[in-house]
DNA sequence: AGATCGAAGTTGTATGGCCAACACCTAGTT
DNA sequence: AACTAGGTGTTGGCCATACAACTTCGATCT
């Protein structure tokens, strides 16, 4: 039964990917108690390690609970999007069963701000590729962002066709991967632009996500600026005593000159 | 009472704290290589399983990469907030070197409605305790917060005073602990009760957090709507190919009625 | 009835080992 | 000069083991 010598994925990677399918398929339910480590190394014929490695993954996507004497028990039963489904808006859009555009409205070269220069880490006399995108689901225009990549990308970019659907695939295509990104979630209103192309009023508010992606050697490459339409679109987080990757951040008041 | 009665931290979480302490410290500058494991294993007298974990908890992080081949990278120079500040506002508040505040303007016991009953995962006849709170920063309101709780929790937050500045670190000395919370985040409109005690006008727009936390075994503590004023502050998130604690949320536009 | 103790079951921490996969550089080849 | 092959360093995957720390539950004792 083998003849599947393709990139074989990880053992513990197949063995979550089958516990997780368990879960959202309602196998325990809610609070419901998971096998022992050492049951499902017998189901598997895997090594506890190999096990604990698979529940880690479940663990830090918020799955199921992990304490020390008892069992697992699930948390949630919700599936939980592929990170490849978050950093693209396209898989994302297609999902949820939409039709996902993209045009391209501005596009051109300029000496990086120095916003740009901290998060691209590139020096001051580099230039950097602004792209604008609208982006629409199933014909509505959801959300506008504006992008910043560095000249190594950008000449690639560059090149692609203004309606081009994903962004993200392509470049995949081309070797290019995203491994790490953060987001700063808040709220921004509306300027000209975005009132002209999202169809609503300027000062209107919207969701803003500022997002920075890096490669897997931590080589960063795009600074993206999101502003989506609101009542379309939520942003969830999940974390955990075991894995802290959400913080508030403070916001200085814009102190208004009085004089 | 004899010499170190208290929980000793793992080596690994120390080792790892260690680690991200220098980190935060500029020891080798975003960008920069870590030591490898081998290397560190050897400084700390540790096995190199030990240090993995230790890396581990930073990957999860965000602070540094990891990547077959090549020594770790640092990703993000930023001190990274502990869970225990995201979960409790005054601990924020406090690191941020602002004075929290908190008065309770409504309180009382209610039957759960239905997505109460989801949430929190009780019974039809099961019976909440709402509370409304609004929260300062050094005396300027900053957020209101909707929160129910069950019965247990209930029962405890009831007997608190009313400017009570910290309910979660009351809570911790009773014995209750938060060990995992999901957030969901977007944007909504003032009601007249937001408008009054945040001082902005009916309409105008919060950011607002749904959240809800549950303890180490699984069990739900609460489940929360905060509104933000906006500008103050922002949420920060990390995710990437080892972890994908972040997803897009869809919703469902709401059908205008067109007579 | 209620409290205490202890055994069984379960996950966490740590060690040690082995090989595979991959990145990077160097030396040699073309 | 450009390309190739190989060697070295490094992390990923997996295994086996041992003990510690904790939860739960039943039995025993008061």
């Amino acid at each position: 039964m083998r003849g599947d010598p393709v990139t074989r994925e990880p053992r513990y990677r197949q063995i979550a990917e089958e516990l997780r399918h368990a879960i959202t398929e309602h196998a325990y339910g809610p609070g419901g108690k998971l096998p022992s480590e050492g049951a499902l190394a017998e189901r598997y014929e895997v090594s506890r390690g190999t096990i604990r490695q698979a529940l880690m993954l479940l663990r830090h996507d918020g799955l199921v609970t992990s304490r020390r004497g008892t069992r697992r028990v699930v948390l949630d039963d919700a599936p939980v999007q592929e990170f490849a489904q978050m950093q693209s808006f396209a898989r994302w859009a297609r999902s949820i069963g939409e039709t996902p555009e993209g045009r391209v409205i501005r596009q051109g070269w300029h000496s990086a701000d120095p916003d740009e220069r901290r998060q691209l880490r590139i020096d001051a006399d580099a230039r950097v590729l602004r792209v604008v995108r609208l982006r629409l689901l199933s014909g509505r225009p959801a959300m506008l962002e504006r992008t910043a990549y560095p000249e190594a990308l950008g000449a690639i970019v560059e090149t692609l066709p203004a309606d081009t659907v994903s962004v993200t695939e392509f470049l995949e295509q081309a070797g290019v991967f995203v491994a790490d990104a953060e987001h700063t979630i808040d709220l921004a209103r509306a300027d000209p632009q975005d009132a002209a192309l999202l169809g609503c009023a300027v000062e209107d508010p919207l969701l803003r996500e500022r997002r920075r992606s890096t490669d897997p050697a931590g080589v960063p490459l795009e600074w993206s600026e999101d502003r989506y339409l609101p009542g379309s679109v939520a942003f969830v987080v999940h974390n955990s005593l075991a894995s802290t990757p959400m913080t508030r951040q403070h916001m200085v008041p814009v102190v208004r000159d009085s004089g």
